[in-house]
DNA sequence: AAGAAAGTTGACGTTTGCGTCAAGTTCGAC
DNA sequence: GTCGAACTTGACGCAAACGTCAACTTTCTT
């Protein structure tokens, strides 16, 4: 029941994401959907992989380094090294994200202090305003 | 003393910028130095142009909105909507940027979660390397 | 059987912020 | 006067992740 093979469009609803999309990933190789015909059918398999693709796109992977994930995940020999491999880039990204996490604190927390300055200038220039106004 | 005339040179070492990031900032029409027959001359205005710039990019603003921020704030006439145009602006940003963390929150929250799995998995695959190595 | 709906490949376009030549001018130094 | 350093414009390149045609073929529906 779970291995029923979608069509590109069923994908795109149940993944948001569309036709083109899945053909440029399948293009770089993070998918290999079936042929019938000429028509692709995308197997549970394919499911799987693509959410892992979503997922790591949340991660700010880049594809090419998806697929190198992906490929490690299912070789299936030499495990154990393949396997600290992929751990090992996720691990290095967490820092990255980390980093670009306090340095969008920052950035904050420096725009936070400009709005206080233009609002207190704001608040001035329309007593002016309304001063101007009043005569 | 602090209206001294910058070469393109000591522009570029004393925001640490190079030539062409500087060209291409007037091409975009962030900054506007004097010329002395070719050579461009950088004035304090530009100097506080640029820095703003730079600030704008931490922000991430893009160029394009930088430039009309910029506009606004030297046109001088009708300070008070335009500057408020500024201000409502910028604090959209912020909102886009307190967003963008939340969505980084969650993403290295979940990315930690699968790390943990990862590890356990790791220590498991260990255990079976060495054992197979002990026999 | 005929048309519509869905699928296909291929190729070029988009966005942003510069990098990287190439080829030419100008300037001060010796 | 001539060399080299610094400056100039112009143009093409790049990276990522698709969007957007165009021109077909296939498949489903009636």
């Amino acid at each position: 029941m779970n291995d029923e093979l979608l069509t590109i469009r069923q994908m795109c609803e149940k993944f948001g994401v569309t036709p083109r999309t899945l053909r440029f990933y399948e293009q770089k190789e993070l998918l290999a959907p079936l042929r019938k015909g000429q028509t692709r059918l995308y197997t549970r398999r394919d499911r799987a992989r693509l959410k892992l693709v979503l997922q790591g796109k949340r991660f700010s992977f880049t594809l090419e380094e998806i697929r190198r994930l992906l490929d490690l995940y299912h070789v299936g020999d030499q495990q154990y090294t393949q396997y600290k491999a992929t751990y090992e880039l996720a691990l290095k990204h967490l820092a990255e994200l980390e980093a670009q996490r306090a340095e969008l604190d920052r950035a904050i927390a420096d725009l936070k202090e400009q709005l206080a300055w233009g609002a207190r200038k704001l608040a001035e220039l329309e007593r002016l305003q309304n001063a101007g106004a009043a005569e």
